[in-house]
DNA sequence: TCTTGCCTTGACGTCGGCGTCAAGGCTTAC
DNA sequence: GTAAGCCTTGACGCCGACGTCAAGGCAAGA
């Protein structure tokens, strides 16, 4: 297939294919005529990136699961090199996470006390019956 | 004082405060010489706003409490533009925070997944003994 | 033949929050 | 007088992942 089927059939733009392949991450065939062909495994390693890039990953951090694919493997996380990306993500996250859940308290405290002294009270954005819940929940 | 100091003291760059003032949200009274000079109002309206910052406000989304400081308020968030830039943000963070947690659920599953899958088995990365501890600390 | 629609490369634009450099002015110390 | 150290404005650079535009080639259909 071309360059614009494989984008439509991704999900994506023929834009980042080339920004992929000028990224040494998608290799092209060319037909006689210059035009960029791909096939199905072309598909699942760009299937590949594009997962990895809505867990939030950078470019850069999928080349493991793209090298792991071009080695025959049947996933792009079968080798040593992705997983070891895989724990290194995972500790980002949770520090992550555990960064904006304290940011989060901080601000569910000041938003408390900014509408406690309020010239007015606590503000009746929405009279949502009483005042008995502001209906977000400090859980864990 | 002048740019110099103001940025020391608030911990920031002359190239930030000047970026600030170009975005409208620290002005600044002139020197005959063309020095900007600041006061303590404008530290504290200074302050503020890198700790909006760093709970991961845009700039733009700094301007109700520099406003409300502006009209003499106490604090930034003693109005209720601020509360309500509050409540989206906070409403952001569980949106966000949930997501993350959704992903870092996805790759724990496929890094156990695929640790499994791998031939020499849940590769030995370092031995710290056993597995008493898993080694994750907070940092700032 | 002409239009339509795909493709090519190249290159500049975007966004946010500054960093960094250039060229120069003011003041103070030596 | 000159060097140091502050300040000024202006303008380009950076990062990541593309968007968008330009100018043109190739193929297929009416």
């Amino acid at each position: 297939m071309r360059i614009g089927e494989l984008a439509e059939r991704a999900g994506t733009t023929t834009r980042t294919l080339r920004y992929y392949e000028s990224r040494g991450l998608l290799t092209a065939r060319r037909t006689e005529q210059g035009y960029r062909t791909y096939d199905e495994d072309d598909l699942r390693l760009l299937q590949q990136i594009r997962t990895l890039q809505d867990f939030g990953f950078e470019l850069e951090e999928t080349r493991p699961f793209v090298d792991c694919l071009r080695e025959g493997h049947p996933t792009g996380d079968a080798c040593p090199a992705s997983i070891a990306v895989y724990r290194r993500k995972i500790a980002e996250l949770d520090g992550l996470i555990e960064q904006l859940q304290a940011v989060r308290a901080q601000m569910g405290a000041q938003l408390l006390r900014a509408e406690a002294e309020l010239p007015h009270g606590p503000e009746p954005r929405c009279e949502l019956g009483t005042e008995r819940d502001t209906g977000t929940d400090t859980e864990g």
